[in-house]
DNA sequence: ATTATTGATTTACAAAAGTAAACCAATAAG
DNA sequence: CTTATTGGTTTACTTTTGTAAATCAATAAT
């Protein structure tokens, strides 16, 4: 029932928009017209099509629509970075910060950042 | 020009082949339709619009083409791990590994390797 | 020479995704 | 009451992706 693919470029728009708070379609088209320049229609067909697959749903306030998320952000940034791990780094979290790493991605403060992580995971997973 | 996107999944199982070695299209559709199942047309096709956007490129061998890929795995692979840190972490590699620690996805054996890792970024870095 | 095999191209069709104009129903305004 | 506004739905058209049958051309086999 819930195979769970990636979010769309656009369909994360959408979802950023309402991990912010629940939004009503014309508040949501206000939000996206300006930031995105969706006209109204395709706000509303977006939102259409991903409360088909399932990935927002809504509450009726009267004759309003309410959408919120169905996927927390936390789920989904999971869920593709797993995903990510898995096709592109053997599943090896060391051989992504490791890739990242040799690109200079890595800044000291990330690093350091890093070692704090370690850290408390070290202690949590005790 | 080289408005570079995420590889679909179709087309990363194309890659990984090239990544190999380069491939005739004839060795790929013998390779892909055992591990994938495609037949030898859905190969082709594949085979002729990533060409068509410039992420594979072959050379002439007589009749026989051959294929490689334009893109690396480590710039494929950097490029997306950059967008989906981006998209989800707001750029920070520590948020992606703290996700990671917080949904159990991180065993000792991880923590212990990005050590390592960390230790020599460091040093590197110098 | 004729035919089968091999390598490659053309054509095709359906599903998903992006984008939006037109249209309708309920309600608020004049 | 008419009419304008607001919230929402229907319809539609294009591009991209997934999937593959049918066809063609060069060569190898009989």
């Amino acid at each position: 029932m819930d195979k769970m693919y990636a979010l769309s470029a656009s369909e994360w728009k959408v979802m950023e928009v309402l991990w912010q708070k629940p939004h009503t379609l014309m508040e949501l088209v206000a939000v996206l017209e300006k930031s995105v320049g969706w006209s109204k229609s395709t706000v509303a067909t977006m939102v259409r099509r991903m409360e088909e697959k399932g990935i927002i749903s809504h509450t009726e306030q009267g004759r309003t629509k309410i959408f919120c998320p169905v996927l927390s952000r936390e789920e989904v940034t999971s869920r593709e970075t797993k995903s990510l791990l898995r096709r592109a780094y053997n599943g090896s979290i060391g051989m992504l910060v490791n890739a990242m790493a040799q690109s200079n991605t890595l800044t000291k403060a990330d690093i350091d950042e890093l070692y704090e992580i370690l850290k408390k995971a070290e202690e949590e997973a005790k």
